[in-house]
DNA sequence: TTGTTTTCCGAAACCGATTTCGGTTAGTCT
DNA sequence: AGACTAACCGAAATCGGTTTCGGAAAACAA
């Protein structure tokens, strides 16, 4: 760079002053006359001066920066949200000039003694975690460090930490809803491994959305595979194998709807007006998809930011227990969704006839 | 957390040792006993000790940190790649125990400023940027400075900086003569704005292809506008507007390509079948667009890994310009792409005597 | 003029590590 | 036994800031 960085000291020695003095003239200090202040900061300005960060958090005791916690990946699946997530949080944090620091941990067996390591060194003051599991052990271990942190999701016991979620039962009850009321009576759900809260947070919507309906409570009808679009294409193969297969189907996200959706085409069938699908996220391709994808939407471009400012808020001593938000998802009708047709559930009759 | 975290102070305390000894202990110098060092070592992992990390990066004189700066949006459009990008960099980083801080700046016009802090303030030992302007002033600024930067990208003058790329010209003329190949004359070029190095490098392959291949350079059949799935919509339909419209349409991206497929869509022409698609980028998320999308797919996996290994060669003191590597894209076929049809050209003309 | 406040700045401790340097103790050699 | 060399550990400076405390100079009051 343009000679080294100039410290603390060397601007003080430009200005003829101590350092104690200058420090507390760029903080504004009471104590200092108006116009060293000036000075000190026109000078400062002039040299470029920037406070050593790492100098200055030692010494205030903070690290004034937060982590984020990237989940880990099925495969090489690009997940569309941690960069609008990141941009939110970054925006939040960017209010109090922290850093946001990036980490991943390199196996699940990795992960704890990762998170007592990074949270020991001192190097972040608080830690964000996304997609928990039903029962999570990083929630425990820092539960028992005491250490700040804020959830993107949350799991069945979330009375005592912080979070930010969507409400995925609830979704699941609008979903399964709406198909009830464009006549399905046989409502199939494609899920994720249970081990995820929010894999069995819909669940619990869709079955409590199968009574409500007064509807069979059918085992078949629930098919857990991968969390990816081949996922959901292997789920809903075996849906379409069943000897009365489903006329529509909820999956618990867009991509494993799409998995669906490839399925249901590959044996010739329309989606949306042979079998329908509704999916999880909302995400912005799913207009895209043949045909556009129904979907149960979440607001996504605020979830950075709100758990930012919460984490910021526990950190500077706040009850977690106090943050704690639950946002709706919003059903967005695009193509997959429609009336439930008599010719369908003939060939679906005559079919099974075939088969047997 | 479970008391405060355990200092070297406490730790030396406890083991009636004094701080100098007991971190020269765990650091592995000659001079401690081995004796000694097991016992600091033992007691170490017992407490729970871990480093302060602002303490021991201010007396090194290293932040062993490293920052990407995230890309701004367009709107709301979730990157898919970043976050691949982030688990490679993560990857990379993780191997020498550095950090990864994401950054972003709050507006193009900061983004000077915030590199300047950023540099000053001694956080980061160096930076990561992605998509260079064709004259990006970003990286003048670095060079400037002296500071250790990598480019996830390229400029036109790319001698004496680092960076990591996919040869965009080459890859647009495999399209292009692919197009070509399959009987197409009038091939158009969905662009998006030509600030954005990319965007030009990638219209300098269309344009040297359709030479080459000794076809009208037919300025109307370049297109360009905004880089997202809606630029994508309005740049084909103008081209569909066109008295002579194309046949065959290359996009700068996967995503202005899933806009392209609906403009072609809603005139009631099939894809890949009256008009082929050939977009860029590989999304995984092409095997469910309507149809499927034939497109140059780039090895994302290994950008960030690279990138990585990089910066921390030349944070070491390699020489920037000795670390340039250029990936190629593969032709990914799916179905968007196809033969010329005679009786596309014959709508099409057809359709011109209409409109005039 | 003397005494009492303010106003303003310098000296020094401190944050938690690393690292140089110097001094004890023990071991070796003659 | 005396001297010399290793082996081992402690003292202290240092990184670049923040913050408390005390003192000098200037302003004010009596």
């Amino acid at each position: 760079m343009s000679g080294k960085p100039v410290s603390l000291k060397v601007l003080a020695a430009h200005l003829d002053l101590t350092v104690s003095t200058v420090s507390r003239a760029i903080n504004d200090y009471a104590d200092i006359s108006p116009a060293t202040r000036d000075r000190v900061k026109r000078a400062a300005a002039e040299l470029g001066y920037r406070p050593n960060q790492n100098a200055r958090r030692l010494s205030i005791g903070s690290p004034e920066t937060v982590g984020y916690m990237m989940p880990r990946y099925s495969a090489s699946i690009a997940q569309p949200f941690v960069s609008q997530l990141l941009q939110g949080l970054g925006e939040a944090l960017s209010k109090r000039q922290w850093d946001l620091l990036v980490t991943q941990a390199d196996s699940a067996s990795n992960e704890l003694a990762y998170i007592e390591r990074t949270v020991r060194s001192g190097r972040v003051g608080g830690l964000v975690i996304s997609r928990p599991l039903k029962n999570d052990p990083r929630i425990k271990l820092l539960l028992d460090l005491k250490f700040p942190f804020v959830v993107h999701g949350r799991t069945a016991s979330s009375a005592d930490y912080a979070w930010y979620d969507v409400d995925g039962a609830e979704a699941f009850v609008t979903a399964v809803n709406h198909l009830v009321a464009l006549g399905h009576s046989r409502v199939a759900f494609v899920g994720a491994p249970l081990q995820f809260a929010f894999a069995q947070d819909r669940l619990n919507g869709y079955q409590l959305a199968i009574k409500a309906n007064g509807l069979n409570t059918d085992e078949d009808l629930i098919q857990i595979a991968d969390f990816s679009d081949d996922g959901g294409e292997i789920a809903t193969n075996m849906l379409l194998d069943l000897p009365n297969p489903p006329t529509a189907i909820v999956c618990v996200s867009d991509t494993m709807a799409f998995g669906a959706l490839a399925a249901i085409r590959a044996r010739g069938f329309l989606p949306g007006i042979n079998i329908s699908v509704i999916g999880y996220d909302g995400l912005s391709f799913g207009t895209h998809s043949n045909p556009p994808l129904t979907t149960m939407a979440q607001p996504q471009a605020q979830a950075g930011r709100r758990l930012g400012d919460m984490l910021l808020a526990i950190i500077d001593g706040d009850d977690p227990s106090k943050h704690q938000e639950l946002q709706r998802a919003q059903l967005l009708r695009r193509k997959t969704d429609g009336p439930l047709q008599a010719a369908m559930v003939q060939r679906h009759v005559s079919n099974r006839e075939e088969t047997t």
